[in-house]
DNA sequence: GGACGGTGCTGAAACGATCCAACAATGGAG
DNA sequence: CTCCATTGTTGGATCGTTTCAGCACCGTCC
């Protein structure tokens, strides 16, 4: 494969010349810059990323770090994201920590190597942003508010989790729902422990019972579906709000399955409201997230002159569908 | 950010010490070995990769082309191009050329300046595979057969399509269907066409209408349902077979909003069985694909001693659901 | 005591593009 | 004819790492 010293010979000009051609044409005359612009397409020249990169010390690489790629949720922040990257000639690189700790250490690890322009993320755990930290990579941490000790970051961008978990446990509430459950989890994931919050705080912790899932998938629904709808009849929940929308269409694959109909039997509200709620077997109410405005917003934080405000937070909005539909008891005002 | 000369300076030894401490930390002495990774530790020395990567000359990454991220069926894909990828350490990063050409091309000439190990595409266009084939990239063609032409490629993963249209073929016309549409686009996708062609076989072209569209999302299913709502009883198709699910989850929400009733009033198979399709309002008929056997295929045949077959064609699997279990009249034979 | 093999470390030459000070060529002004 | 400004081109230093030939040192053996 030719580099430039070989486009400079065939050209019949210095290296320095070729590279003018290439970064500051108006430099070159046009004769010369012909000559070297032939060269180049008959040696099918291409340049070579990582020489320019360690000359300039930098790359136009921006990394997206998502907890699972399978979900619509962060496709759709992703696409927010390179919508603004385009616009800069910038590169995206997407990775999946799929909620792993160890995976996502070694790929914030990588990714330091690469020196990247910076990374946006949805953490696994704090811990491994310290990666980030020593190694002086900006990061903008997406759908979380950064911690008071997090000052180095380029900013965050998150939605009010907490306020949609209220917004949840209203909606319920008013349905005449009195005894639930809240699906999800691990409650390690921040977002999780304040839809789980925000929820509580209007329902009461004493008439919810949360079962855990070791992740946010449809599978794992299924199976926290199945511990619910073991329970003994006078224990079992009339709703149950589940952490997102995979769960949720897991939740709801199970009643299917078993027969258990949806709402009369079991209301369900998801989050994220992802294209796939709105067209599953019984149309499923969520929490609409703005995902690529999150995504467009984080990625102008990074990228931005650094003036802006340095965390955004969205408003959640709760979109009833029929998974929730039945009132169980009129309303008590009036 | 400090460099190997920094940790060499404080540990008291040569750059070429420190950089066997890295490499063949056999080759160090306990003691000295120990001194430098405390310098390394102390000034938080991360590696550059772009240095190592123009010594070496070579990219620890292998990229990942699909057309539409959003596609669950590409997500599987990548999933399996990981799990592969990790066992050999080596970096993926996926861009979604979102069925535009020009992007398309804008990424590979990114990733060929990149010096990417390789590439696993699926292609929009042709032309575009020119440019990976000029700066010598391995490419992996990934859910088509590569052309004959096309010999420079590391290999091709496929899916019989052509065979797939044939079994939905066959499936409908055993269930008494007699008029009947097809729904994708554009036919520049080779996929589209192949799957087109086989359902045309069994069909026969006579009684199929073929409903284009732009691309392949609910968007454009929904848009082209609509057309086939809207013709007159006496045209209007009893069953459609759909170029992918996305497209069959556009048709099905349509039918939903309009009071068609599935699969009474017309019968719906889609094509991917992507994990939403069993979980729609009502479960889609299908054609599986081995999505993650596909990925990691592709992978082994790009990192892969080259030894294997170049060409790996895999089975497609209708999975049929009650998206088309109504029967029409009774099956022919008796 | 000199030759020898090992071990541990050093120093410098790559890799390929960028950038900059300096030089050559040209034309115009004095 | 000389001097100067302008335009176009050059050569080499530089980025941070890897790699490799070679050096210093030590203990062994004849």
């Amino acid at each position: 494969m030719s580099g430039i010293k070989d486009v400079a010979r065939r050209a019949g000009v210095s290296v320095g010349t070729v590279s003018n051609v290439l970064n500051r044409p108006q430099l070159v005359a046009e004769r010369t810059r012909e000559h070297v612009l032939a060269a180049i397409e008959d040696l099918d020249f291409v340049r070579n990323e990582s020489a320019r990169q360690l000359r300039a010390g930098a790359s136009r690489t921006i990394a997206v770090v998502v907890l699972d790629i399978a979900n619509p949720f962060f496709t759709d922040v992703v696409a927010g994201v390179e919508s603004v990257a385009d616009e800069q000639d910038a590169l995206v690189v997407v990775s999946s920590s799929g909620g792993d700790e160890q995976r996502e250490r070694r790929q914030l690890a990588r990714l330091a190597e690469m020196r990247v322009m910076g990374v946006l993320i949805t953490p696994v755990s704090a811990p491994s942003l310290e990666i980030l930290r020593r190694s002086e990579v900006p990061a903008v941490l997406v759908d979380r508010a950064a911690g008071p000790g997090e000052r180095w970051t380029a900013g965050a961008v998150a939605v009010d989790d907490v306020r949609g978990g209220r917004a949840v446990g209203e909606h319920l509430v008013h349905r005449g729902h009195t005894r639930t459950a809240f699906l999800g989890g691990p409650l390690s994931v921040p977002q999780v422990r304040e839809r789980q919050q925000g929820f509580l705080e209007v329902v009461g912790a004493a008439s919810t019972t949360t079962v855990l899932t070791a992740g946010l998938s449809v599978a794992e629904g299924r199976r926290a579906a199945a511990v619910v709808l073991d329970l003994p009849q006078d224990e079992r929940p009339t709703a149950v709000f589940c952490a997102n929308d995979l769960v949720a269409l897991g939740v709801l694959q199970q009643c299917l399955l078993r027969g258990v109909r949806v709402p009369e039997d079991l209301a369900i509200v998801g989050y994220d409201d992802i294209d796939y709620a709105a067209s599953a077997a019984v149309p499923l109410s969520s929490v609409r997230q703005p995902r690529e405005q999150l995504g467009r917003r984080a990625a102008e934080l990074l990228l931005g002159s650094g003036d802006e405000a340095r965390l955004a937070v969205f408003e959640p909005d709760l979109v009833p569908r029929a998974s929730s539909a039945r009132v169980l008891a009129p309303p008590t005002a009036g």
